[in-house]
DNA sequence: CGTATATATGCATTATATTGCGGAAATTTA
DNA sequence: TAAATTTCCGCAATATAATGCATATATACG
């Protein structure tokens, strides 16, 4: 049997039975417990589906919603959100932009201390309302649905009207020659004007998201003053990122 | 059975009966109810539930979707949003501020029905963001943390530059001689310029906001083309609404 | 045709993840 | 306050994943 051959059936079981155990795999086309390992790490690698211990669940548009989003290494996202919280010290204003991570951090911000809070994600903003002491001021615009930010011409102007001295960014994906993108254009120049109006830029990045790229480049890695990721990237994964004179943090 | 197959299971049970108890997990999926603690704490710390003892509740009645209402049967709608839905027609750009009524109806609108919606209220825009055919608009300022809406002078400047055909209201308080008012002296300033940039004011009140007042006056009664009321209104207190020329509906 | 190279597969070993269990601590209920 | 339930914690058993290596098969090339 021909690898991509059995790969396809691997997809038409997923489609069919809605997930696949590599199990059960092996035994119904006959081969390794290895093989079947091997292919469903091609096939996560090229975002056919979504590899999860014992087997692989569906990557469709439907399945990849916010939700299932902040399932995604959640004990990695608290950890890079208590580094980050290092970084803050009462009375500063940050921007914080979409993303599971950020989203995170924003619950995860001491109950005292006293913030302004940019943002152009509502999920964040209703999140930090009962947080007895941040400001919180979100920015209007056009809804984009898979990612519940806002963009539009109306949001990057207001952002240019204000200054922060952090921005965290959720980072969706880095790559030291690429530089940091993202799924939607719109996105990248709210990024981008953030980006001229923060002190520091400290991004936040889920180890699955080192050295991958998306469709919107954003700008270079070294608009980045700090990155944090998780123990779990090797600390020489980071090395392109620190010889750009970014400081790394495996939280 | 997966884990996160698992988890996704919980999260669904939990949107579908709205609550979860643990010891009724471990049964229902057949596992120990250690590792059901386990889900739920995992599930808790990615922000997706709200951990109580002996299960889990959802984590805010902002996160709870459009979709997941769509399932119920039309008889559990409110009758508010029922009748205020047949005032809509395909392509339509609609105002909706804040409050639980409003909520309502968004999460009442027809699936199929294309429409542009301008609102104040994240948790609204998030409400609507599963749905397929609307464009949702939302309008930036600092955010109120009471009532989860945004204000201020930029987000009425951003309602002044739009028009729509339909300004549904969330009445907050509704009375003959005071008019319409609030509790938050910004947000009157929002509902004026919404009043003034829409073709049709359709106020959505609930019975016990009859006859009241609240701190800060809105507008006359007059700024109401429609009004929409329970049944469990008496047909004489909306008199006084009837002879101001506003149209009023018994849903 | 024969050899070199690349690819695919299987196996053994080691590491990691998940799960269930027992007991202690905490919480709720009567 | 006592009883019942729930939660937390560490441990061990099992299942799963990653890694390095050997073998087989196919492909490329002189």
């Amino acid at each position: 049997m021909l690898k991509e051959e059995r790969q396809q059936i691997i997809l038409d079981v997923l489609k069919r039975r809605g997930k696949v155990v590599a199990a059960e795999l092996a035994k119904e086309l006959d081969v390794s417990a290895d093989t079947v390992q091997r292919d469903l790490k091609e096939l996560s690698r090229s975002g056919l589906l979504q590899r999860v211990h014992g087997g692989g669940l569906p990557r469709s548009p439907a399945n990849t919603t916010f939700a299932q989003r902040q399932l995604q290494s959640p004990e990695a996202k608290a950890h890079i959100a208590l580094a980050a919280i290092e970084f803050l010290q009462e009375d500063q204003t940050l921007f914080m932009d979409g993303g599971t991570t950020t989203l995170q951090l924003a619950r995860s911000l001491p109950a005292h201390m006293r913030l302004n809070i940019i943002t152009n994600s509502p999920p964040l903003a209703v999140a930090l309302a009962d947080h007895p002491a941040v400001q919180i001021i979100l920015l209007g615009g056009q809804l984009i649905k898979e990612s519940l930010i806002t963009v539009g011409a109306g949001t990057v102007n207001a952002v240019r009207q204000m200054r922060a001295d952090i921005f965290f960014m959720g980072v969706c994906s880095a790559h030291p020659d690429v530089g940091l993108s993202t799924l939607y254009l719109d996105e990248t120049y709210i990024k981008q004007a953030m980006i001229a109006n923060a002190n520091l830029v400290i991004g936040l990045m889920s180890p699955e998201k080192l050295n991958t790229a998306s469709s919107f480049v954003v700008s270079p890695i070294t608009s980045l003053t700090h990155l944090i990721t998780e123990k779990s990237v090797p600390e020489e994964a980071l090395l392109p990122y620190q010889e750009a004179g970014i400081q790394t943090i495996r939280a």
